[in-house]
DNA sequence: GCGATCCTGGCC
DNA sequence: GGCCAGGATCGC
């Protein structure tokens, strides 16, 4: 589900948890908790006050006044919701943070394949976290420095290259397919055949596809929703993801889908070279 | 670098 | 029943 857009979305939607306490923590056995277990996590929370609640790539990261923070990664199907205590649980909650204004931080998954970890010290330092690129809106990260990191990857193809999350991540599949659109460059390209200034129309077409999907409150194909159960608006936007033998959204070009590292990748030839 | 894999649910 | 899905790790 969650790309970076949408889990921006979920993190500015629940910051009225910053400053509460939590008072309990619960975790279904089914929890999927990666480098941590749940006794730590129970420790790590317990009285715990929220101090705030950021994003890096597309992890959520709930900073503790204890020094601890906990990360969650949505996966394909997470949610991270903040309900009223008496709202009903939904079906394959695995985490409940009730805090002390009446409220919860509830985590539901039903694929699992998020993950809830802790990160001690600097979150820099976390085994997933270290792995990551720039973000993609990092003032320090120039065009130069993009098409750099692009080319030390120079045989794969320029969409695997744009899900790489430790080039510049951020880009999920949807976005990926929107960037790569924007930009007029053929998916199936391999990083070595760009030019520079390809490789720049993507730099600028990747910020910018990220930017619309942050504004638009994320793209909503079936059952997003930010932190407050809202759904987004940039599923109306999308010039080619899911539009199979249809024009593009903007009516430029007919639309294919083809499948690239087990991926399904839309893309109009006739515009895209 | 690439394919298999984790898992549930919706759709054909 | 089989296929597909917004992700990313792991082993080869």
């Amino acid at each position: 589900m969650p790309e970076l857009p949408e889990v921006e979305n979920v993190i500015r939607t629940v910051q009225a948890a910053c400053g509460t306490t939590i008072t309990q923590c619960r975790l279904s056995r089914v929890a999927p908790l990666v480098h941590t277990t749940a006794s730590a996590i129970r420790r790590a929370t317990d009285n715990a006050t929220i101090t705030a609640i950021t994003r890096r790539a597309k992890y959520i990261v709930i900073h503790c006044a204890s020094d601890t923070r906990l990360l969650i990664h949505l996966g394909m199907s997470g949610q991270l919701r903040l309900c009223a205590t008496r709202e009903e649980v939904a079906k394959h909650t695995h985490c409940r943070l009730t805090l002390d204004n009446h409220t919860e931080l509830r985590y539901v998954d039903p694929r699992r394949f998020g993950i809830i970890s802790l990160a001690h010290t600097h979150l820099a330092d976390h085994p997933y976290i270290a792995k990551l690129g720039p973000e993609y809106d990092d003032p320090t990260l120039t065009a130069q420095m993009y098409i750099e990191r692009m080319r030390r990857h120079s045989k794969l193809n320029i969409k695997a290259a744009l899900l790489h999350q430790g080039i510049v991540p951020g880009l999920g599949n949807i976005y990926a397919c929107e960037a790569l659109y924007l930009a007029q460059v053929d998916p199936r390209r391999l990083v070595n055949t760009l030019s520079d200034e390809e490789l720049t129309r993507l730099y600028q077409a990747m910020r910018t596809t990220l930017d619309q999907g942050i504004v638009s409150g994320g793209t909503t194909l079936k059952d997003y929703v930010n932190g407050l159960g809202h759904r987004g608006e940039m599923q109306t936007l999308l010039q080619v993801y899911d539009r199979e033998g249809k024009r593009t959204l903007d009516g430029r070009a007919d639309v294919i889908k083809i499948v690239q590292n087990g991926r399904s990748t839309w893309f109009a030839p006739d515009v895209q070279r």
